[in-house]
RNA sequence: GGGCGACUAGCUCAGUUGGUUCAGAGCACUUGGUUUACACCCAAGGGGUCAGGGGUUCGAAUCCCUUGUCGCCCA
């Protein structure tokens, strides 16, 4: 067959992509064989595809392909996530270009714009990952905001609120005040900030006294309502029982007495702002202070900042402490770092606000889920395993979970409140199930839909995506359909680190408490794309290649290659183009080495060489050898050595040996039985490596033969696995050692390799003659004597305490094979002496087990055999 | 401040329950090659006090202690 002669890669990733689509390969229904299952972790609606994406999509496509070549059922489910704050934002941003203020838009016209922007969008990167060869079920796609998938949603928050187990509370928590919205702690990032402690005078009612407060927020003052000593703290015992005045607003505060003060930190005295810090609203709820809120939502001062209201707080921190030096309040300022909270999403600095928010009770449904990962039979495995660890710390010291978001983009939380009460309220799926509940609850019959308000936040985006593998089968609405039956749990979950909490260990908890059974039997957790820098990818640093024009430049392939060639799984992979390059150079070798079998004539009627019989014969079993090591690293998730050791394979032992073991002479044809037993070589070699690169594996394998539609690689079986032939192996090991000493000596000496030598071996080692004839035709050798005698006016070489002879015309340089041979004893003298310490020390004979004593045994006279070979080789010079 | 993890060749990493001369791989590097599949190639080669120190052991990259550096998580 005419096949090109340059291998375009672009062409052929969408001509075969669109293959499979038309045949329907990736798509998955419940049959009789055993189910392969991963939920992809849902992308935000808002990204652009980025190296951690390629590299996540990269190892659950290797998964689910191999999976489908073992045979069974492989169904990869799509989709993406609302991120509700995320899209918001993106939301509000595009509006306010339009010119429109979301605030002036109902709830229900918000919401339009939303789903615009996500029909425009949201499918964005889902394209994009079929470009990176991703063999998802693209008919299952789901998002979590579809109608089922909301409804699922609903469903479960009243039944955890039936349960008890949702409840409203009034607590601090993170605002982000340019989302307006409560942040988890989860989504907070703690960033060193460099800036000042200033260092403020309060005075004393009723007197002249002052006392000197350190703050990192002089803005807060309009919110202290107590100072705080230590009792133990010598320097303040004139100040107990007394009262203090806050500057500007003149409020009288209580000094009061606690020993949380650090007396080493600030000054000793601290100011008490309950409403604007955690720790104070400790102290507040212990001493009974007031609580006084100093901020509107966006975090500009409300009425208690007087003449600061409706200024945002950064500007009044430079404001006051202006007002404050000139007023000799503020003495001085020092330079202070310390860790400010920022919005993951917004960046915005977070700011600790008092208000009602819905919370989930986790202590009791966090137990099964601990018990799943760490318990004494385990049934989920997390890779790498060191990552238990943090799951332990997190899940035992799991805190209630704040679902409540003050954004539209989400579902709305599906309580309904009939007055003005903070109980006046009544959880349902339906305003109409909700009617018949405050109904019954108030003993009021008059209350219609029109007097119940519905809860105006939305639910955390997590609240969704933690019940994803259930609900993509439909099975929180459906608990016993077919399609959750079959294929829940999920196999793998391929996901990063950093969301082992915010998703994870939530989807376990969630499975545990919705199914009674884990969501997925292991959790591969890949670590994060750096540049070489180590610094991490992002779009802020710019320092993330644009990853289709990565894929453009070295192929779809070439990019799988290059992310998984190392990146063992949970290290953080320092991402490098070359390597990329690499993953391109390995398919165009593997592309040349078909070009090769395809120039080939063919002939039936000459005899196989002895040489590519033996070589075959080696091959299938060294094939069979790393198929068992493929098996193994995949059992262990560890990726990157699998297709390592493909990569040796195919580079090394298919097209480095055995190829060039088979390749007839110039202009000679190759016979039939040789050329079939070769391109089954290859047709298996293909298959192992599709799971890595399936274009260039698909494309090679439908040029090999004419294929129908059933026959395409991507649905073909895995090689079976045969016995192994070890001897064979060990034998071929020890003729390339051959071969490379006989190429050492070529080019020490500029023998060309066209021209053929002659050969001698005192073949002590009584090695089989079995690879003569590989080693004869690499070697380009006339002959192999086997003789007794070392040769006179040859070069010479050792493997082992084998001698080997090159007879050379003309003189040999004695002296320098003279020092050749002495510096090889000197090696093997000293060896020798290092196993015999060992093995006359009588503890190390009575300590050590059997093996390793005959395998130093082993040694020694291998070494003993060695020496005298040299010995002799060194008196037949002198 | 508390916890977890790492530190092995120039770079990225292997090294399983301690046991093949103080160690492997890929890339990079050096040298030599117009051998008609491939210079995105072939062949040969150099390179490591396994972060430092101490200990356990017949034997330590591997186990223990300690110091240092870095990373992550939580305060």
């Amino acid at each position: 067959m005419q096949i090109p002669n340059k291998y375009e890669a672009q062409q052929v990733e969408n001509k075969w992509y669109d293959y499979w689509m038309k045949h329907n390969y990736f798509h998955s229904t419940p049959d009789e064989r055993e189910p392969y299952t991963i939920v992809i972790p849902p992308p935000n609606v808002t990204g652009v595809l980025h190296m951690g994406h390629m590299l996540n999509n990269t190892i659950q496509d290797v998964l689910i392909r191999r999976a489908r070549l073992l045979g069974k059922n492989a169904c990869w489910v799509p989709g993406t996530d609302h991120a509700s704050i995320a899209t918001e934002a993106k939301v509000v941003a595009r509006l306010k270009e339009q010119g429109i203020d979301k605030n002036d838009l109902s709830r229900d016209e918000f919401l339009k714009h939303a789903w615009d922007w996500t029909h425009e969008y949201g499918g964005v990167i889902l394209e994009q990952l079929k470009k990176l060869g991703c063999s998802c079920d693209w008919d299952r796609t789901k998002f979590t905001m579809d109608d089922d998938m909301s409804e699922a949603v609903i469903k479960v928050f009243v039944d955890l609120y039936n349960k008890g187990l949702i409840y409203r509370g009034f607590r601090m928590v993170n605002w982000d005040p340019e989302a307006k919205t409560t942040l988890s702690d989860e989504e907070v990032i703690h960033v060193e900030k460099q800036g000042l402690l200033y260092y403020l005078n309060y005075k004393i009612e009723d007197g002249e006294d002052t006392l000197t407060i350190a703050t990192t927020r002089p803005e807060t003052i309009f919110g202290d309502t107590a100072i705080c000593i230590n009792p133990n703290d010598e320097r303040f015992t004139h100040l107990k029982g007394k009262k203090a005045i806050v500057p500007i607003c003149g409020r009288v505060i209580p000094i009061i007495e606690d020993e949380y003060v650090d007396l080493e930190f600030g000054t000793g005295c601290l100011k008490v702002t309950p409403a604007h810090d955690e720790n104070d609203k400790v102290l507040g709820d212990k001493h009974n202070l007031e609580v006084i809120d100093i901020f509107n939502d966006d975090a500009s001062l409300n009425a208690y900042g007087l003449h600061y209201e409706g200024q945002d707080r950064f500007e009044v921190r430079k404001a006051i402490s202006k007002e404050l030096e000139a007023a000799g309040i503020l003495i001085k300022t020092e330079t202070h770092t310390n860790k400010v909270g920022t919005s993951e999403r917004t960046k915005a600095v977070i700011e600790p606000k008092l208000s009602d928010q819905w919370f989930l009770k986790m202590e009791d449904l966090a137990k099964p889920a601990i018990e799943a990962v760490l318990g004494e039979d385990a049934e989920i495995n997390l890779f790498p395993k060191k990552f238990e660890n943090t799951y332990r710390h997190w899940m035992e010291n799991v805190r209630d979970w704040n679902i409540s978001r003050q954004l539209l983009w989400g579902q709305q939380i599906p309580a309904f409140y009939y007055g003005e009460g903070k109980d006046d309220f009544v959880v349902a799926e339906t305003i109409e199930k909700a009617v018949e509940l405050a109904k019954a609850k108030t003993k009021n019959q008059e209350l219609t839909a029109n007097s119940l308000k519905q809860e105006t936040d939305a639910l955390d985006t997590w609240f969704s995506s933690w019940l994803w593998p259930m609900s993509v089968f439909d099975g929180i609405r459906n608990p016993e359909n077919e399609e959750i039956n079959y294929y829940y749990p999920t196999n793998d979950l391929v996901t990063g680190p950093d969301i082992l909490f915010f998703w994870v260990a939530r989807m376990i908890v969630a499975g545990y408490e919705y199914k009674d059974a884990r969501p997925f039997e292991n959790v591969y957790l890949t670590g994060l794309v750096r540049d070489k820098q180590r610094r991490k990818m992002s779009k802020s640093l710019g320092n993330s290649p644009d990853a289709l024009k990565l894929i453009e430049q070295y192929s779809a392939d070439g990019v799988r290659v290059g992310l998984l060639l190392s990146s063992a799984a949970g290290n953080d992979l320092m991402f490098d183009e070359a390597l990329c390059q690499q993953g391109k150079g390995f398919g165009n070798k593997i592309w040349n080495a078909f070009n090769l079998t395809n120039l080939w004539e063919i002939s039936e009627s000459i005899e196989q060489p002895e040489s590519s019989r033996i070589a075959l014969q080696w091959y299938e079993s060294k094939f069979q050898q790393t198929l068992l090591d493929i098996e193994d690293h995949f059992s262990k998730y560890r990726l990157s050595d699998a297709l390592m050791a493909i990569y040796k394979l195919i580079y090394d032992d298919f097209c480095g040996w055995l190829l060039e073991i088979v390749k007839p002479a110039y202009q000679q044809p190759i016979d039939a039985q040789t050329y079939n037993k070769v391109m089954k070589c290859f047709e298996d070699n293909l298959k192992i490596l599709h799971p890595f690169m399936p274009f260039l594996t698909e494309d090679i394998w439908q040029y090999i033969n004419e294929r129908s539609p059933e026959e395409a690689l991507i649905i073909s079986k895995w090689p079976e696995a045969k016995p192994i032939n070890k001897e064979l192996i060990t034998q071929f090991d020890f003729a390339s050692e051959v071969i490379s000493g006989i190429r050492t000596i070529r080019k020490e000496k500029n023998i060309a390799f066209k021209d053929a030598i002659s050969f001698s071996v005192i073949n002590n080692e009584s090695v089989s003659k079995e690879f003569d004839a590989v080693i004869a035709k690499l070697g380009n050798l006339e002959v192999i004597n086997y003789v007794n005698e070392t040769v006179d006016g040859a070069l010479t070489f050792r493997v082992k305490s084998n001698e080997y002879f090159i007879p050379m015309e003309g003189s040999i340089d004695v002296e320098a094979e003279i020092t050749k041979l002495t510096e090889e004893l000197k090696y093997t003298e000293g060896f020798l002496k290092s196993v015999q310490k060992k093995l006359s020390n009588e503890r190390f004979v009575a300590g050590a087990p059997e093996k390793v004593i005959a395998l130093e045994r082993n040694k020694e006279a291998d070494a003993l055999a060695k020496i005298e070979t040299l010995k002799a080789s060194l008196s037949s010079l002198n």
